[in-house]
DNA sequence: TATAGTGCTACAATAAACGAAGTAACGCTT
DNA sequence: AAGCGTTACTTCGTTTATTGTAGCACTATA
């Protein structure tokens, strides 16, 4: 990719956030931490390949960390770091923004 | 069939403001109206297909607002509604995590 | 004992994004 | 005045991303 772009943390930020799935998880994620299903469940149905995914590129970025409670029976749990936890600001903007924004819905009868 | 999720705002919301160069759009535009190639330059590169269609969307979200200044030569210009305008405040909230939580040696690949 | 749940991965199929080229008319340089 | 660059996009074919389904080894529940 062409880097003629001065770094941007701003830049970056969304690069990372755009992600498809990426605010859902972290929203999700803010309520508690949570399984790998669990999670693929609440945030709206996505494929455990992305899923797995998004969770590995969310771990090395060091947003989320992740516990294997019990490797057999399988049993793990994705919880937002400090700096996971810091989008919150970022959700609540959304949802401030949602709920100001995005009136409508189905056109009642 | 995945669509059991009662309404949500925010949920919505990301869906919009997930799409791929979405919020590099909106930031963009936040700065002032902008032609369609300039946007695309700004954006970081993205391909006149996908703007194109990105921009569509967000105009039948009323969140951008399309004047066309003259069909030929063409020039037309991409400017933020107020609900675009609106978003502002996510933008902000991103700025701001931004710089207190990601170094500048994040490698995003 | 059977069923449903756990966390994932592998695979093939589909959807999305991509780069490049092309269009018609204008402005700027040469 | 010829040529190049710019404007806003569209169309095309290719690469990349996301998807759905199946499957694993195992347990807790029914």
């Amino acid at each position: 990719m062409k880097e003629e772009h001065t770094y941007c943390p701003v830049y970056d930020a969304i690069q990372i956030l755009q992600e498809k799935w990426v605010l859902h998880i972290v929203r999700s994620l803010l309520e508690g931490p949570k399984g790998f299903n669990e999670l693929g469940r609440e945030v709206g149905g996505c494929n455990p390949t992305t899923l797995a995914q998004r969770l590995d590129r969310l771990e090395s970025l060091n947003l989320v960390s992740k516990t294997v409670c019990s490797v057999m029976p399988p049993r793990s749990s994705y919880a937002l770091t400090p700096s996971g936890e810091a989008l919150q600001v970022v959700i609540d903007a959304i949802h401030d923004w949602a709920i100001t924004h995005l009136p409508e819905k189905t056109p009642v009868a």
